[in-house]
DNA sequence: TACAATGATTGCAA
DNA sequence: TTGCAATCATTGTA
């Protein structure tokens, strides 16, 4: 006898049952000595759908009389038999998920921009690198720092409540359908495990959403800090005293406009400015000069007569302090070198 | 407001 | 990696 023959046959019991006989034995046996034709399977699964149509307490009534139909317990052992087989197939499916790389790399990201973990200075020292980037002066950069720090916690605040919202609804969702398996166990086998590996399926689909809201809240961060590291967006001129700076430097070294790492560093220190920016300017610089040098001369000559000058006044300033015969030199220098 | 000046970025080559 | 050349985006000025 195959199994569904065997539950069909388990299952002839329970046919015929109308609401009132439903729980009464009597009316069962009634019901067959009055030799009314076996009904299939159907109609009593068809009342046990029909339960969802009918009020709570009707279908409450329904539920319990079906509970404690006597056929109940040879129904249950025919499907714990039928479970017994079939959980073999079932049980290779069940395996551990390896934690996904992608999730990993946006909770990183997430934890490093400090929108997810403990609120801290993760964006802000962002904010910061952007505003020193830029080259722009401590109040704009300070501005600048909490407009982003602003929108960053913006974003988190979204992202959070978004993740709460999901955690809630995940959770509402795994008890709903632990109580829903749970109540089922009373009429087919459900084993604890079963149970787990269900809510473990509504974790996973949940945990995709998840990702959906971590992937957004990445994307929101990158054109937040894209918006404040463009540096092009926020220009700001050096000032003249730099800029003298660099063009001395220039003009002095015309034939090899070229500044050793040093010397930039140099520079950089000098102007209040990074070595990339002094990269910067001595590439536009050259550029911009060999493309025009007529423009440039005047400028060119300009630096030259200061140079000359410069030199000039070292060597004075040099030549008056070998000489002790000459008071205050060093004032009337001065005026000269300022 | 148009335009020149200027600092930064990008793509390519050496 | 560095520099060049082209280009972008912003600032400053007439």
């Amino acid at each position: 006898m195959d199994d569904q023959t065997r539950m069909m046959t388990g299952l002839t019991g329970l046919g015929g049952l109308q609401q009132a006989d439903v729980g009464d034995p009597d009316s069962v046996r009634k019901q067959q000595s009055l030799g009314q034709p076996q009904q299939d399977i159907g109609d009593i699964l068809q009342q046990i759908m029909a339960i969802t149509d009918e009020s709570l307490d009707e279908a409450q009534a329904r539920k319990h009389a079906l509970n404690c139909h006597r056929m109940k317990p040879a129904l249950f052992s025919v499907l714990c038999e039928i479970k017994e087989k079939t959980v073999l197939s079932i049980r290779g499916v069940q395996e551990e998920d390896p934690p996904d790389p992608q999730i990993m790399r946006l909770d990183n990201m997430l934890l490093a921009e400090g929108v997810s973990g403990p609120e801290k200075g993760g964006g802000s020292a962002a904010a910061a690198a952007a505003a020193a980037a830029a080259g722009g002066s401590p109040t704009d950069s300070s501005i600048e720092h909490s407009d982003y720090r602003a929108k960053l916690a913006q974003i988190r605040q979204i992202y959070h409540s978004e993740l709460e919202k999901y955690e809630q609804a995940c959770s509402e969702f795994t008890n709903h359908v632990m109580n829903l398996l749970r109540e089922q166990s009373r009429t087919r086998p459900i084993s604890p495990k079963e149970i787990e590996r269900m809510v473990a399926i509504i974790h996973r689909k949940f945990s995709s959403i998840q990702m959906q809201l971590k992937q957004s809240t990445c994307e929101a961060v990158m054109i937040l800090r894209s918006r404040f590291l463009d540096a092009r967006r926020k220009r700001r001129n050096f000032n003249k005293q730099a800029t003298e700076v660099l063009n001395e430097y220039f003009y002095s070294h015309l034939s090899n406009p070229y500044p050793s790492e040093e010397a930039k560093e140099e520079l950089a220190k000098k102007c209040g400015i990074t070595v990339s920016q002094v990269s910067n300017w001595f590439g536009n610089k050259r550029i911009r000069y060999k493309k025009n040098i007529g423009k440039f001369q005047e400028e060119a000559n300009l630096y030259a007569v200061k140079t000359a000058v410069d030199a000039a006044n070292v060597s004075a300033q040099a030549s008056q302090a070998n000489s002790p015969a000459t008071p205050n030199s060093g004032t009337s220098s001065s005026c000269y070198t300022d």
